[in-house]
DNA sequence: TTAAATAGGACTAGAATGGTCCTCAATCGA
DNA sequence: TCGATTGAGGACCATTCTAGTCCTATTTAA
C-alpha cells in the first residue's frame, strides 16, 4: 500500500496545529486535547521530533515544544525521516552493500533514480503548503528526473 | 522508511527478467532458479501478478507465465498495487469516509496532492525503464499547481 | 495415464507497529 | 526551598502485518 505509518500521519497532524501559531510554546497536554491523539502518544511523537531537530522543548512548569524552523522550511520529507527513518522504498536502495539478487538484477540504478523523484517530490511540500487549506497559490516544480519515456 | 515490501522488490525482479525475452513462456521453477528467490515465494508472486492481470499463465506440463502487456505499458505503479493494493500514504486518502481526526485537521486535501504527485511518478516509469541500464536523460518538471482541478 | 505445471488457500514464525507506562531531570513560582 | 509542572528516555506489551512454506485440486502435454 506504500503507507506511511500512523505516527507519521499524526505527526503531520500536530505539526499542522503548531504551525497555525509558530510563535507559542505548546505543552503536549494540550495537543493532546486539540488533536484528540491520547497524550502518551503524542508525547512519544514530539520527543522523536526534538530529536530530528525539527522542534525545540522547554521543560519544567510553562514548558512545552515550539517549532524549531518556519512552516515553509519543514519539509514533509524532513518529517517522513523523523519519524521512519531515510526515505527509501528497497531494501538495497538504503544499504549501499552487495545486493543478494545482485548477480541477476541491473535494476538498482534505476530504483535509485524513481527514489530519487519521491523524494524531491515529498521535499518539495512544507508544512506551510499543509496548512494552507485548498490553495497553494505558487507554483511547486518537481523535477521528474529521467522518468519520461 | 516510506518503504515497499520485499515482495513488491521481488516482483521487480522477477518482472524485469521475463521483460528481457518477453515472447517465452516462463516456469516458476526456471524463475526461481536465476532469480535465487526460493520456489514457494516466487510462486506466490507470481500468482499475485496473474491475478492483477499483469501476467497471463498457462496451466498444465510446458506451462508457465508470460507478460500481458509489453514493457513499455507496465507501470511501476501497477506492480505496486498489484502486490500491495492501492497506493495510499495515508488512511483518510484511501478511505473517503469521514477521518477521526476530521474536525481539527485541515490537511486532508493536500495529502491527497501528495499522493497525487506520487502516483504520478510511480506511473511514469515503466519496466521497460527499469530494464534499461540506468541512462540518465532529460528533465522533466512537472507543475504541482497542474495537479489541481 | 502420467508427469508437469499452475490455482487457491491455510498456516506459522517472526518482525514491526501502535500504544502505554514508569522513573528521572529540569524549570517555574509561591 | 519546595512542590507542581512538564519534558526525556526507555522498557514494555498486545496486536497486526509480513514473509515464507506447504498442501490439495485442476489443467494440459506427451
Ligand atoms: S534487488 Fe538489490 S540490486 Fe536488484
Ligand atoms: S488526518 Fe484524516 S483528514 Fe486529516
Amino acid at each position: 500500500m506504500l503507507r506511511l505509518s500512523k505516527l507519521t500521519d499524526y505527526a503531520t497532524v500536530i505539526l499542522s496545529f503548531m504551525a497555525k501559531d509558530e510563535i507559542q510554546v505548546h505543552a503536549a497536554m494540550e495537543i493532546a486535547a486539540v488533536t484528540g491523539i491520547a497524550l502518551p502518544t503524542v508525547s512519544k511523537i514530539l520527543k522523536m521530533l526534538v530529536n530530528a531537530k525539527m522542534l525545540i522543548s522547554t521543560r519544567g512548569a510553562k514548558g512545552g515544544y515550539i517549532l524549531a524552523r518556519m512552516p515553509e522550511e519543514i519539509s514533509v520529507a524532513a518529517v517522513i525521516s523523523a519519524l521512519e527513518g531515510p526515505i527509501a522504498l528497497t531494501e538495497c536502495s538504503i544499504s549501499h552493500q552487495s545486493c543478494e539478487q545482485a548477480s541477476g538484477c541491473d535494476i538498482r540504478g534505476n530504483w535509485g533514480l524513481i527514489n530519487q523523484t519521491i523524494h524531491n517530490a515529498l521535499e518539495s511540500v512544507t508544512l506551510a503548503d499543509l496548512t494552507r487549506p485548498a490553495a497553494v497559490p505558487e507554483e511547486v516544480m518537481i523535477p521528474l528526473s529521467s522518468l519520461y519515456r
